[in-house]
DNA sequence: CACCAGGATGTTT
DNA sequence: AAACATCATGGT
């Protein structure tokens, strides 16, 4: 059991952060979030500015978290405009997760074109599939599978996992990692540009996939993912959202207007799309949608 | 029971 | 380059 006191000056909401929708394995229970990094499993509770947990060093929870960056300053460089204002004022402690890389990049490959529940779900078949059992008080929980348990399963064990159309996708990129060990710290030592070039040659992997990654594994800052939400706030918020169309224009309006670490921006704004659902919940249908 | 979801891919304009 | 159809599945 380790105990960690966050600094005054220093921002940081473990609930908002965990439950966000930036990471797909960590679950709330009574006293505090329980999840799996790693091959370890890891409990966590925060009281005020008393961070709490075992499973884990210190280092690995402050780095993992990313308590060692400067949010408050962050927060201050993306403070541009009324709507991102809202919402740091909304979601002010929310950080980034520094998520392995392998696990991240699958994640996102099986979170295409569905909802947050439903990848929670999938995900949660590929660990219980293909995952290795830890064996906890609190039971049975895994580790996230290799890409060479993932490579090499069968096809109609990978179809237990419910992955749809992504499960070729998965199969295939898992395929290629596999057979190239060294391939996440070479893109890790790329610039974003080039990372990004990287990841969008894997199958499965698109531009949002891509600057999710790049943002939530290899600590991009400057990636700015472009979804439905982010698209319908920064059309219905944004005087200049009026004349975006394509991904690219989205991506290059976030990056610009936000700065280098537009990346947080992006995620404070999805952190609070509730604001243009009529605020009635996390995942409500938006009131009105923009035309396409 | 409709409609949509942290989109990517292949095809057609 | 931009618009379009399609994809498998589950949530709401």
């Amino acid at each position: 059991m380790h105990t960690i006191a966050l600094r005054p000056d220093q921002p940081f909401d473990l609930d908002l952060t965990l439950s966000c929708g930036q990471v797909f394995r960590w679950e709330r229970g009574k006293r505090g979030w329980t999840g799996v990094v790693g091959d370890s499993l890891i409990c966590i509770r925060q009281e005020g500015r008393s961070l709490t947990f075992q499973g884990a060093d210190p280092g690995c929870i402050i780095s993992y978290f990313q308590l060692d960056e400067d949010l408050a300053g962050i927060l201050s460089s993306i403070d541009r405009d009324p709507q991102i204002h809202a919402a740091i004022s909304r979601c002010r402690g929310l950080r980034i997760v520094r998520q392995p890389a392998w696990e991240c990049l699958a994640s996102y490959i099986c979170a295409t074109y569905a909802n947050i529940p439903g990848i929670k779900r999938r995900i949660s078949l590929l660990c219980r599939c293909f995952g290795d059992p830890l064996l906890t008080p609190a039971g049975e929980v895994f580790t996230f599978p290799s890409p060479g348990a993932i490579a090499f399963s069968e096809p109609c064990r990978i179809a237990e996992c419910r992955l749809g159309y992504r499960a070729p996708y998965l199969k295939e990129t898992a395929r290629v990692l596999a057979d190239d060990p060294g391939w996440e710290e070479r893109v890790r030592d790329l610039p974003y540009e080039k990372a990004r070039r990287e990841l969008l040659r894997l199958k499965g992997v698109g531009k949002k996939v891509a600057d999710c990654v790049l943002l939530f594994a290899f600590g991009k800052h400057e990636a700015f993912p472009v979804d439905v939400w982010i698209q319908r706030i920064l059309k219905t918020r944004y005087p200049e959202g009026v004349t975006l169309r394509t991904y690219d224009q989205f991506n290059s309006f976030g990056r610009t207007h936000f700065g280098s670490y537009a990346g947080y921006a992006q995620e404070y704004l999805f952190c609070d799309r509730a604001a243009i659902t009529g605020g009635r919940g996390e995942d409500q249908v938006p009131v009105s949608q923009p035309d396409r």
